[in-house]
DNA sequence: TCTAATTTGTGCGTATGTATG
DNA sequence: GCATACATACGCACAAATTAG
């Protein structure tokens, strides 16, 4: 039997890894066959001095991964012609937005095309989003994640090997060092976009946010606190909205509305009202989509570039990288402010 | 910690495998609960005679199945809360529309909670149709599939046992008789319709109907006979188009357009001509959403009950019953027409 | 901040049972 | 019967992570 494996002591790396990985790699390489016969236990624990519990250790696993078959009494073989692990993704979404479409169109596309991608989606509800993950748990080679949620999302993102986690959008402080994150900086982009639309802004009265808490569990604190500096140093009137309430549209206000659900109500209302969005009341709208592009003439919006989030998530999954990323963001000035 | 196994010396079975099966079982019964923490190893030892080793080979191999879950240094906790997954199923849409996500939502809540949903997209691509699922064989219990492919599906389709497979949105003439089918009855649905909308269409000079080809390998063949058929008997001059041409789009004319990126084109033409849809020129478009309630003070469109669907598929599986179901629709006059 | 105790992670040596040739 | 090789199991030792004090 020709050597295919060198153990090394010192090295950081346990013994039954290195074991495990020379195996791959020498059927990886070809110079283990399919069929193909390995030394026995004995044998190879003798001749990397090693003891046989380990060597044990190391061809069982590979047998609980079919890679190997054992067959008593004769000794152990190599049962398949390629082990590479292709990409299984486990790709978990708050809601069904349109404009996810444009991320995991460019998450997808920057993938090799043999990557598996399954898609899940929380709706906000903790139990589903708990059940997801524990339920998906080894089942994946990546998990990337929109939480959206608040608080103690750490303990459940805590069960998934940090270098195989990556979270979405939402910005998480104490995130695992060996984990990614790429995110959306909301209080920057609030900042940015509230002061590129300043002289904008100054037409109106007062402006407002509608958070729509209703329907999320999660508002983006950043979103709050760039609202609440921007209106401090502009010495703007202003007001903090949980969700949009008929009854407190005022005219010659503005609005930054956080969800779809809220604009289309108000822009209901104001059509309902004959009001002219853009003229007798402001609207500005979080997240682009193609349809926003032509709503109303265009709805003026605050949006980060998805293209470049689904992009670069690809990317550090494909070249296995610790990222910490600021995701690009924009105003995009149309007709509704 | 109470004792939630029992090792028995003298059975045949090996003491892993009893430890094993016993820890199945208490999570499978309640007794163990999802985050539990278990005895450690050495309590676990000693409590029922083992050696060390013993039970560190139960719990490893628990972990790699993500059953169990290690923290270094605090001990091994319960990661799933049901080992057996009653439902697990494959979701392949074609793209990710909006309206899918109201199909996908009543869908999902009709089941029951374990459920296990993975979603994924082909976007009109065959490969990665083919590939989807032939990578998912076996892995999941049902196979809800919308193709939206003219040709050859049921070879592909064919691999999959007909009992758990069941396909949404077009109907598939000869669909193995064990197969479901829930299909929107694209003729019937665009002639009720037009019929409905005669008088209003009878206002525009022509009507035209924008397939969106380049976009689409799949243009249910029911529009274009539905459409023919009203045209015909209607009287009315018309013409079919493959994609959205600007310098066809004719002031006068009404416009029955299949996909939304070439209904935002249409309205982008529009808007740039200040061409007021509903008076200049008319537009009937496919799919309800909510943001076409509020565009254009409402777009006029034909769509098919997507809540519905989504409900008889979902009953479809839990029930267990072959279906085969024409999916209601109807037509929605707002403004554009 | 350091220490001690606990717990997992890794590894060694040995022993017994059982299937194969 | 006998040597070989896998299968299971025990006991021990030390490293690394975590927690309590």
């Amino acid at each position: 039997m020709k050597k295919f494996l060198k153990i090394q002591a010192a090295s950081s790396k346990p013994k039954y890894e290195q074991i495990i990985e020379g195996i791959l790699a020498a059927i990886e390489s070809g110079t283990l066959k399919r069929g193909q016969q390995l030394p026995s236990i004995a044998e190879l624990a003798d001749e990397q001095h090693l003891a046989k519990a380990t060597v044990a250790r190391s061809y069982d696993t590979l047998c609980e991964k079919g890679i190997l078959m054992a067959r008593h009494g004769k000794g152990f073989y190599v049962s398949k012609t390629s082990v590479k692990t292709p990409l299984n993704i486990f790709l978990l979404f708050d809601t069904f937005n349109q404009y996810k479409e444009i991320l995991y169109r460019s998450f997808r596309e920057a993938l090799p095309a043999a990557a598996q991608c399954s898609i899940f989606f929380h709706h906000y509800n903790r139990e589903v989003f708990d059940n997801l993950i524990s339920d998906s748990a080894g089942k994946y080679t990546h998990y990337v994640i929109v939480p959206h949620f608040e608080e103690g999302i750490s303990a459940t993102l805590g069960r998934i090997p940090p270098e195989k986690l990556l979270v979405l959008d939402q910005y998480v402080p104490r995130l695992h060092a060996r984990a990614s994150n790429i995110y959306q900086p909301f209080e920057k982009d609030v900042l940015t976009a509230l002061a590129a639309a300043k002289e904008d802004i100054r037409k109106y009265n007062r402006l407002h946010v509608i958070l729509g808490r209703s329907h999320f569990q999660y508002i983006p604190s950043g979103i709050l606190s760039g609202f609440r500096k921007f209106v401090k140093k502009e010495q703007i009137a202003h007001s903090i909205e949980s969700d949009l309430l008929e009854d407190r549209i005022t005219q010659g206000d503005a609005y930054l509305i956080f969800s779809d659900g809220d604009m289309i109500g108000f822009v209901k209302y104001a059509q309902a009202r004959k009001l002219k969005i853009g003229r007798d009341i402001g609207m500005i709208s979080y997240d682009d989509t193609p349809l926003k592009g032509v709503l109303l003439n265009g709805v003026s919006v605050i949006s980060t570039d998805f293209q470049h989030m689904g992009k670069a998530a690809a990317n550090a999954i494909v070249n296995r990288e610790i990222v910490r990323i600021e995701n690009p963001g924009s105003f995009i000035k149309r007709r509704t402010l």
